[in-house]
DNA sequence: CGTCTAATTGACGCTGTTCAACATGTGTGG
DNA sequence: CCACACATGTTGAACAGCGTCAATTAGACG
């Protein structure tokens, strides 16, 4: 991680839509008060489950997968956070140790925000509880549904619910049908919970169906509805 | 449902460790103003998954299974409510349907608290917003490490998780080895993710290896630790 | 250009599903 | 309180999806 000055006060941070958007200048302000910032490259670990947390991360700028051990060492691909989300507020406001471990998986800036300035702006202004409840709730439903398709969707279909919520995310290229973030076949099998053999394997087959194209890296997706059809 | 009015006031509510606990005696009195409650027995439904949520309900005294839709009509068991635990705050916070049905499992009172009583609360004692972050940041852990059992563990892992799940949630009976619940093998089957069938195979292969002991729809574990030493 | 990691392909076998038959409970009305 | 109907539980057999292991190829990076 490079240490970085390179961002904006949170007060004029041109971040959309994010968890602090809410707020005045002047709270903005506060919240931004002794602020670190850095940079991550691609591969590097943000924080790592099992670690304690005194500050919050907000991203900058960049692509960050969380992940949680699971039985023998194999890694499983909880969710993504990308530019303008919020980081790690789970164990900060818990004081809990981490639950999963975030790495970038792009160049990453991030912010770190003092777990004071934080509580300050929580109690200050109740809005921002009920926002911060709401966005758990969110995650807490992505969860169970997550729970389910793992327990009863094959492994095509669990692969293709991984390439739908990549889209969800990060949505497509200028071209309108490459999805717009590169991961390696153990991480796209990671997401879905299956070896990378099986995944490679199963991509072969959708691009034989049409219903996806490989170039290298690159998933693309010629007909979107077509393929969400196919998880019903 | 039976409409019932033997349920004392909020003030004088004798449950343990619950939701509004550190709550005044007045703030109590008001919590509970205008509500209702019911008696549901065994098998039936107290909210429905989609339905729409405009009450927090409380359990005064039972057992209720959260169970969501999977595909095919196949359940999915996600967690257990009992007495003294709140039920349906997502959906209520968040105006949101249910996301999730919840049926009782035993006969089970539940008490209905208008949802402005609780957002008075809430704003009224700003603790309790805290409490309910860490409700959620709870639930919310327990979901993501679900995810990985279904992802990761064996049929027979996660039957052995499910049982251990059930004595860490309503404990044993007198006897200090009878799991405190009776659940169908289909219930049981649908915590685990796996076919009934196989609950029941497995279950015997266990009962064989003297790591259960099943009398009806009981189950026994005569040796705790040495149970949790099958899912290391 | 060499080395190391990631991706691919093939062979093999186990785990768990499905379907079907049968047994055992459980609850209801007569 | 019994008899019947229906739900739940149990068992067997066949199949196949997917993981594992091993060998090979392709890419990436110094």
């Amino acid at each position: 991680m490079k240490k970085d000055i390179n961002v904006p006060d949170c007060s004029s941070c041109k971040n959309k839509d994010n968890f602090f958007c809410n707020l005045s200048i002047s709270e903005k302000k506060r919240l931004g008060l002794n602020k670190k910032s850095g940079t991550y490259k691609k591969g590097e670990v943000i924080f790592n489950e099992g670690g304690l947390s005194n500050r919050l991360y907000c991203i900058y700028k960049g692509k960050v997968k969380i992940t949680k051990l699971g039985t023998e060492g194999k890694d499983q691909l909880i969710r993504f956070s990308k530019t303008a989300d919020i980081l790690g507020y789970r164990a900060l406001f818990n004081n809990d140790p981490y639950n999963a471990t975030a790495t970038a998986i792009e160049e990453t800036t991030v912010c770190f925000l003092p777990k004071s300035n934080i509580m300050e702006a929580l109690t200050s202004n109740t809005d921002l509880s009920l926002r911060l409840i709401q966005l758990l709730s969110s995650n807490l439903r992505d969860a169970e549904n997550h729970i389910i398709e793992m327990g009863q969707r094959t492994a095509t279909e669990r692969l293709i619910l991984a390439l739908l919520l990549l889209h969800e995310t990060f949505g497509f290229a200028e071209d309108g049908k490459t999805i717009n973030v590169k991961l390696s076949r153990r991480e796209l099998a990671d997401m879905a919970g299956i070896s990378s053999e099986t995944a490679i394997r199963l991509l072969i087959k959708l691009k034989e169906r049409n219903l996806i194209e490989l170039k290298q890296k690159n998933i693309l997706i010629p007909d979107l509805k077509k393929l969400q059809n196919e998880v019903e």
